[in-house]
DNA sequence: GGATTTGCTGGACAATCTGCTCAGCGGAAC
DNA sequence: GTTCCGCTGAGCAGATTGTCCAGCAAATCC
C-alpha cells in the first residue's frame, strides 16, 4: 500500500523510458535483475501499477476538442445515467462527485460544432435533469503521477 | 493523423495484453512481424500513442480521494497559477477552460481531511480568487479510449 | 541469545524475442 | 505502362526473458 525509494525510482524511470527492459533497469539502478523484477511484480500485484497500456492522444485520433461536463440527475436514475454515458465513446470518463452537480464526466469531440452533437447525445437521455460544459482551451499540466510517486516514495525512506 | 482497421486492432489488443510483444501480435492479427512493427512506429511518430508509461494507482499510493477544483483566477493571473499548480504534486492535471471556472483541476489526498491541506496549498496563492471543488464518489468509468479507437477505426476501414 | 524468515545478490540456463535486412509481390498513383 | 508504397515471409546475430540456484545480511520471532 506504499513504496519505497526504491519502488519509487523504477516507477520513474519506467515513466520516462518506457521501452526499457528489466534488465537495462537493474543496470541503471545499481541493483539485481530479480531485485526489480521482484519489485515490479509486487507493484503490479499491489495495484500500484495498474498496467503498461498504450496512452493514446485523442487528439491525434481525429478528437481535438475536450470538454467537462457538470451533470445534475434525477432522483434515483444514478445507475441508468451510468449505463448510458458508459455507451458513448465519446466519454472518456465519468466520476460522480459532491458539491453543485451529481455527476461530472470528461468529452471529446471533432470540433466544437461536433461538440454539440456528442451533448445532445450524453443529455438526451430522461435522468439528466441539467448539464453545464466547460470546454477546455490549454492543458497547463497534463494528467501526471510522477512528482505524486516522488513525494510517496520520499515520505517513505530508501528502499 | 487518423488510424485504419488494423491499427485500432492493434491499440486494441495493446491495450488489453500490454506486455504482448510484436511477434505475438503478428500471430494474433495473421499480419506479418514487420507490418505490425511498422503501424507501430508510425502511431507512435504521429502522435497517437504517446508512451506505454506504467499506469498508476494513486489510490494504492495511498491518495484514495480524488476531487476536481474550479478555480477562478484574477485577470492576467494566469501563468503564474499554472506555474504555482505544477508544484503541488497532487495536482494531477490542470485544464483551462471556458464557462463558470477559469481552470478546472484535478487533485488527490491521503483522506477528506487532507484533501483540505492540499486545497489551502492550491488556492493558497494571490491570482486565485475563488475555489469550488467536488469531491469524487465513485467511478463508473475510469479514464478509457478504447470505444474512442474503435469509433475511428471504424469509421477508418479495414487496413 | 539463537533460530527463522525475508529480501537482495550474482550467476547460470534454455527459450524467446528484437532489430535489421532482404527479395518478391500486388495495388494504387502518376 | 511505370513507379511508388505497403505487406509478406524469411533469415541472422545479439540481447532479453523467465526461471532456477546458493550465499548472505538484516530484521523478526521464540
Amino acid at each position: 500500500m506504499a513504496i519505497d525509494h526504491l519502488d519509487g525510482r523504477i516507477i520513474v524511470l519506467l515513466a520516462r523510458e518506457p521501452r526499457i527492459g528489466v534488465l537495462e533497469m537493474s543496470r541503471r539502478l545499481g541493483v539485481a535483475r530479480g531485485t526489480v523484477q521482484a519489485r515490479l511484480d509486487r507493484l503490479q500485484s499491489d495495484g500500484v501499477i495498474h498496467g503498461f497500456g498504450p496512452q493514446v492522444d485523442p487528439a491525434a485520433l481525429g478528437y481535438p476538442v475536450t470538454a467537462f461536463a457538470t451533470l445534475q440527475i434525477r432522483q434515483g436514475q444514478g445507475p441508468d445515467v451510468r449505463a448510458h454515458l458508459s455507451t458513448v465513446p465519446e466519454v472518456l470518463e465519468l466520476h460522480t462527485t459532491t458539491g453543485n452537480g451529481d455527476m461530472l464526466c470528461r468529452l471529446v469531440a471533432r470540433s466544437n460544432a461536433d461538440l454539440q452533437r456528442v451533448i445532445d447525445r450524453v443529455v438526451g437521455f430522461d435522468g439528466i435533469v441539467r448539464a453545464s460544459t466547460a470546454i477546455v482551451m490549454e492543458n497547463p499540466v497534463p494528467l501526471r503521477v510522477i512528482p505524486l510517486v516522488e513525494q510517496a516514495a520520499e515520505e517513505r525512506g530508501q528502499g
